[in-house]
DNA sequence: GTGGTCTAGACCACC
DNA sequence: GTGGTCTAGACCACG
């Protein structure tokens, strides 16, 4: 399990580690019955506060992705890869329906945001691959 | 020219408003030369705080869109155009590679994407001409 | 508004501060579209650490029963009364069940039960018209 | 003697433990002189930490519910049967008054609150005995 | 070792 | 002024 934190990225930190869990849940890199880093591991390895790492948990926990089992840790729910699968599903369409409506409110034909967008699943494939081969 | 601001946006108020005076001079609904709403006047159409509409509207001058004519009002910059038009479809394909990157690192087959895509496009399209017409 | 916080409940004071801004919107002591104190303003007043009122909003948000404005403060959900007194009940009687099953569990025969909570009500009563009036 | 050990609980399974014997004690499940399983057998059974147990039964000895014999094990102490009659009574009053206190300072009504109460006693008694018979 | 809570103090964006 | 986020460091209960 590794995350990656983009302090730029405008986005919280521990909302990104809340959404890469999940998504790591709805992809099954993370497999219900699993434990999750610790608070403290995970700080460490992110050099992240330890406290922003146990808000993100607690999130987690209160989406129900996360249980807590008395002093062992964080367990992945069970019944979590569903619920997170759906989510990511939802959030992608959602945030696909922002950004082309401010195009096509904002004058883009749709033609040409067609081609923006086939660019953009070449280049991030092209990215993706060469950084994962 | 009428602006919509929506406060669960997220993105803010005045950031908002910048964005779409620039999508407004990249689409031709605002031209060259032409005045724009004073801020007093635009924050009472918007009922928002003047301080908001004024800190939007500096932001548009140091972007070089907006230009103040003395004792007038402010003007949108002949120079201006060309700059929105690339802005704005630099933005678009910065969004889009964004989105596209998430969801592809998450797991999301591109196919599948490609539909979702598809289904905004419509469900925009759909919307948009309704709302319009 | 004034929230009592017990160091000694057990309950976390984040979540004592969750439950009694609940009741309060339940029984309509805090009203759609009022105000809530704000971060620092209550943190003053109950001599806790801001993050700790600011967590008890966070979670406050996150059930929809306060909604943030913009610079302005966080006010009470319009659509939140409803769920509020659901919630309300639905916990008193999950308490009660609880302390029920338990007492009868453990031996304790119903009716001595029933004189157990006849005489808590009139406790309660007593004191609380007593502190009230 | 057969324990239940219910890790949502929210309360400490030690602590669970401890009710759970008293309770027995008060009831006469568990009878004075009687031998408590050891440590081990008890951590066995209920798949549990035998410090867990061990903690348990710490506390029983600080409350004088069982006594030491050296190299037989831990047995009910003669003197605790009373002790823990008034202690469930008194534990199980104190209860009450706490979630009483809570719903009528949350607006709850008092003819409300004897209907939750009637409710929560009769599906307890239906569940016990459908359970127990 | 684990998670849970709290304090103290800082910085940011927004209105 | 408002809420939002983060760091640093402490203490606690639990297993």
């Amino acid at each position: 399990m590794i995350f990656r934190i983009d302090a730029d990225d405008g986005l919280a930190i521990y909302d990104q580690i809340v959404r890469q869990v999940k998504y790591a849940v709805a992809s099954g890199t993370l497999a219900p019955g699993e434990w999750i880093p610790s608070v403290r591991e995970l700080a460490r390895q992110l050099t992240v506060n330890p406290n922003t790492i146990q808000r993100a948990y607690q999130q987690l926990q209160a989406d129900g992705v996360l249980e807590p089992v008395r002093g062992r840790g964080l367990a992945v729910c069970r019944t979590a890869v569903r619920a997170c699968v759906a989510e990511r599903q939802a959030l992608v369409l959602e945030r696909l329906e922002q950004v082309v409506a401010e195009a096509v409110q904002g004058g883009v034909a749709p033609d040409d945001l067609r081609t923006l967008f086939e660019r953009s699943v070449r280049k991030v494939m092209r990215g993706g691959t060469a950084e994962a081969g």
